[in-house]
DNA sequence: AAAGATAGCAACCGCGATTTT
DNA sequence: AAAAATCGCGGTTGCTATCTT
């Protein structure tokens, strides 16, 4: 029923210039965040709100740190994780600096396959003790000899002689267990009720 | 050096939740 | 109370850079 932004007429699409950015930020430091159905228009934009506001969130917010993640950060986005799953959006309120969406792709780019190669099951925080599922855990672009290339992943948080969830979550102090419900399932199992 | 494969990231899209009328 | 409008989240796509052969 409701047509998407993007299919409106004189709505670009794409990446955005320095110019949009520009007119963006200058929008927002002076009218604050915000009323986004009124931002592109306001801002003399071409743009539909949803994209502004997800390059300002994402990208133009000036308390972002960009750049690498740090082995700390790693390290809380894997227990925040385990707790929340892919809650991607009560991850990032928890690390500052960082977006949701940056954070996820972080985790499908790196996280992942870096708990793959401690022989962890990145949905369900298990330890794995066999690769045959892997095209189910990582995509069809996983392959054998990409994890045999990766053995050399430095920081050892997962300890494989736990045979059980090595995040419990119950050493972080983050006051979310109580407030939240558990992760959704992640995998099929859950809908194979329909 | 060139072509193909792969990885990483920015942005799009659909849908459920929430707010407003 | 119901419908419409808007917001926000998370999955997915597509482009570009880098790596491999």
């Amino acid at each position: 029923m409701k047509k998407p932004c993007y299919a409106k007429k004189n709505i670009k699409e794409g990446a955005w210039s320095e110019q949009e950015d520009q007119k963006l930020k200058d929008y927002i430091s002076a009218h604050g965040e915000g009323s986004w159905h009124t931002v592109p228009q306001a801002a003399g934009l071409y743009r539909c709100g949803k994209s502004c506001r997800q390059r300002w969130l994402n990208y133009l917010r000036p308390d972002l740190k960009r750049g690498n993640f740090g082995e700390d950060e790693e390290d809380l986005i894997i227990r925040l994780h385990a707790l929340l799953g892919n809650r991607w959006s009560l991850i990032a309120g928890r690390i500052p600096g960082r977006s949701d969406n940056e954070i996820k792709n972080y985790w499908n780019s790196h996280l992942q396959k870096k708990l793959i190669n401690k022989g962890v099951d990145p949905n369900n925080h298990r330890l794995h003790h066999s690769f045959s599922n892997l095209e189910k855990v990582t995509g069809a672009s996983a392959t054998k000899s990409h994890f045999e290339n990766e053995q050399g992943c430095s920081d050892g948080n997962y300890n494989s002689n736990e045979d059980q969830r090595s995040w419990s979550g119950s050493d972080i102090n983050l006051d979310l267990a109580s407030k939240i419900s558990p992760p959704r399932p992640i995998n099929n199992e859950a809908n194979s009720m329909d």
